[in-house]
Order: C-alpha cells, then sequence, then structure tokens
DNA sequence: CGGAAGATTTCT
DNA sequence: GAAATCTTCCGA
C-alpha cells in the first residue's frame, strides 16, 4: 500500500481508468480521513472525444484549464447546479484527457459518510459520482489540487484486481452521438457497489 | 446579454 | 417521471 506517484496518472486516460479499479482514494480534511475503494470509472479524452468537457480544445482557460497540465491532479465541476463530480486528471502536459470516478466502496469515516448523506444504507454511500464527492467532503475547494500531495491522494493496493474488471458504454452521454458507444466505462465485478448495474 | 442544457440525485 | 438549481457555453 502506497501512494501512487506521478508516473501513474502519465497514461493515457484509457489506460488510467482500467487501472484505477481497486485502489483506493484517501482525503485528509479538518483532522477527518476519509477512504473508499474505487470500483468504477470512466475515461474522457478530449480532443477526440466528444462526451469530455475539453472535446476540441475547448474551455483552456476556464473550467477545464487543469486537465492540460500533466497528470495526476483533481478536476472537480458543479453539474445540474448541485452535484459535484470528481476526475483524475491524466497523460502528459497539454493531453486534456481525465478519469471520472463514479462510484466506490466506503472503507474508513463511514459513520461520518452516513451522517453527511443522511442514509444508513452503506451501499448508497458513495455509488455515484454526485454521491461520493459529498460523502468524500470534495467540493470546489479540491479543483486543482496536486494528487501527488497529502490532502486527497490514492493508494495502491497489494490485491491484483486485473482480472475482475468490467467493461461497458459509458452512462448519461448520449448526446455524444458516437462517442456514445465506446467501451470507455471500467467497474469491478460483482461489486455491490457501482452505480449502474451493466447490462 | 439571455437562454438552454448538462459526465446527477432524490422524491413522488 | 419530474423537480432542484447554477455554471458554462453559444447565439444574437
Amino acid at each position: 500500500m502506497e501512494k501512487l506517484n506521478r508516473d501513474f496518472y502519465l497514461n493515457n486516460a484509457l489506460v488510467t481508468a482500467e487501472k484505477l479499479i481497486g485502489k483506493i482514494l484517501v482525503h485528509n480534511i479538518n483532522g477527518k480521513v476519509l477512504k473508499g475503494r474505487i470500483v468504477e470509472t470512466e475515461a474522457y479524452r478530449g480532443p477526440f472525444d466528444k462526451a469530455a468537457h475539453s472535446y476540441n480544445n475547448k474551455g483552456k482557460n476556464g473550467r477545464t484549464a487543469v486537465q492540460y497540465k500533466e497528470g495526476g491532479y483533481a478536476y472537480v465541476y458543479l453539474i445540474y447546479g448541485m452535484y459535484y463530480c470528481f476526475n483524475v486528471t491524466t497523460s502528459p502536459e497539454n493531453e486534456p484527457e481525465c478519469v471520472l470516478i463514479r462510484a466506490l466502496e466506503p472503507l474508513e469515516g463511514i459513520d461520518y459518510m452516513k451522517k453527511i448523506r443522511n442514509t444508513e444504507n452503506i451501499k448508497n454511500l458513495c455509488s455515484g459520482p454526485g454521491k461520493l464527492c459529498k460523502a468524500m467532503e470534495i467540493d470546489k475547494n479540491c479543483y486543482g489540487m496536486d494528487l501527488c500531495g497529502n490532502e486527497l491522494f490514492i493508494l495502491s493496493d497489494d490485491n491484483d484486481y486485473s482480472k475482475f474488471v468490467g467493461v461497458s458504454k459509458r452512462i448519461n452521454i448520449d448526446y455524444a452521438q458516437e462517442c456514445a458507444d465506446y467501451m470507455w466505462r471500467f467497474y469491478l465485478k460483482d461489486s455491490p457497489y457501482v452505480s449502474v448495474k451493466p447490462k
């Protein structure tokens, strides 16, 4: 169990998304430690992915600016005016790719998560991009945070999860035309904590 | 400068 | 099935 270093994040988003399955997301905030195992991700590859915020190199100076840096930073944005989504940026500088973290298996700080999520059902704490951001206390203050730092980072796991990774289409991007059919969603097979059951 | 839509969740 | 709610983008 050790912190993932910068090199881990320099692969493209597709490779990184698959490798992130089974890893452990850690957030140190206000003296609390919140942890969850990553069980669901999606890859977004800006320049040639119509579903990405950075499609066609859009928004280089706006919301997506952090995606243009080298990989390993937090890309956090507000969706539908009420929920945050947490992404890990990937690839070398000037390649705006990122991985959306869609679901976690809660590991530490569960009582606190139950409180702020207002539910007792552990399977419902982090089973969705908006839900896990609330449970992990990730918001716009985390935008651009360096994942090689000590506040928000990801740990490796001694187990090999590669044999248990499933693949499917991404969720809720019907507007992206042919890109909507790309098999760029990864999840831990048989985990009860994924957000949407694959077909 | 105004309107529309979105990588969602929750309640009815 | 619809509402909640606000940032960003695009057209005028």
